[in-house]
DNA sequence: ATAATTGCAAACAATTTGCATTCAG
DNA sequence: CTGAATGCAAATTGTTTGCAATTAT
C-alpha cells in the first residue's frame, strides 16, 4: 500500500503515463520482497494475464531509472529485483545457491576504507557477497 | 611460463586428458588477466583458428572446477575469468561500468564480522562490489 | 583400441528490438 | 487527438546439449 499516488506523481513530473502495468509490475516487487524478472512476471498475470515479459522489462527498468526499485546480480541468470527500502547485503552461497539476506552496515567500515583509499562510493544495498555458508562450510571446513 | 607440466599432471591425476586447447584457453586466462569467455575464445584463435567457443566454455568449466582459475559475475552479461592466483576484489562503477581491482585485504575486517555473525565463509576473491567510482562521484556527488 | 575430447548444429534462457495497435491525458 | 506505452513476433546474446568424428594415451 502506500504507493499508487508517489508513482503517478513521480511519473507525471517527466511526462511519463501511469499505468495499470505499471502500478502491477511495482506491487509486485513490493509483495514479493526480491524476485527475478520472470517471477514479477507470472504474479503479475495472476491479476492481469495479457501482461507481457516485454512490459515487465520495460517497467523494471524504468522503475529502476526512478530510483522506485533496485536489482542485484546473485551472480547466476537473472538478476534480483527489490524495493528501493529494502536495504540488505546479499550473501550467496556459491556451494548449495542459498542467499541470505544481513544488513548493510556489515559493509561500514569497508565503504570508509574504499572511499579513503580509492573515491569509490560503495553501494552497500546493491551487492552480493559470494562465500560458502555455515551447513557448506561445516560439510567440508 | 610456469604451467604447461603443472597442467598435464592435475589433468592425469584425474584420468583426464592434456589437449592443445586446454593449455591455450588457461595461457589465454593468464595472458588476459581477467576477461570473458568470447574474449578467451578469440585470443586462443589467434594461435588456432579452429577452436570452437563451445570447448572455451567446457574448459573454462574444468579449470575452474580443478581451482586453476576462478570467475567473477561484474553484474551485467558474461562473468570474468581470471588465473587462481590472480587474486583481487573487483569494484565495478554502476554509473561508467568502469572495473577497479583492489586486493582482497580490504575485506578482512568484514570476513572476520560474517562468520562471527552468521557462520558465513567469505570468499573475497570471487567478489565484485558496486558502487560509483571517483570520477562518477564528482559529477553528480 | 578405446574412452576422453572436440566440433558442429541445434536447443535454451534471458533479454532486447521493431513496429503496428492501443490508450492515458 | 496525439504521443507515450503496450503486445507480439522476431532478433540477440550468452550458454548448454546431443551426437558423430577425432585424438591422446
Amino acid at each position: 500500500m502506500g504507493g499508487q499516488q508517489a508513482l503517478r506523481r513521480t511519473l507525471h513530473e517527466r511526462g511519463m503515463r501511469m499505468t495499470p502495468q505499471r502500478q502491477l509490475v511495482l506491487d509486485a516487487v513490493r509483495e514479493l520482497g526480491h524476485a527475478t524478472p520472470e517471477q514479477i512476471c507470472q504474479h503479475v498475470q495472476l491479476t492481469a494475464p495479457a501482461v507481457n515479459i516485454t512490459t515487465v522489462y520495460r517497467t523494471l527498468d524504468l522503475l529502476d531509472r526512478l530510483g522506485l526499485v533496485r536489482h542485484t546480480h546473485l551472480g547466476h541468470g537473472a538478476p534480483n529485483y527489490s524495493v528501493d527500502e529494502h536495504e540488505h547485503v546479499h550473501l550467496v552461497c556459491h556451494r548449495c545457491g542459498r542467499v541470505e539476506e544481513v544488513p548493510c552496515e556489515v559493509l561500514a567500515p569497508v565503504g570508509g576504507t574504499l572511499r579513503d583509499r580509492y573515491g569509490f562510493e560503495l553501494d552497500a544495498s546493491h551487492l552480493a557477497l559470494s562465500g560458502s555458508c555455515r551447513e557448506c562450510s561445516k560439510e567440508t571446513p
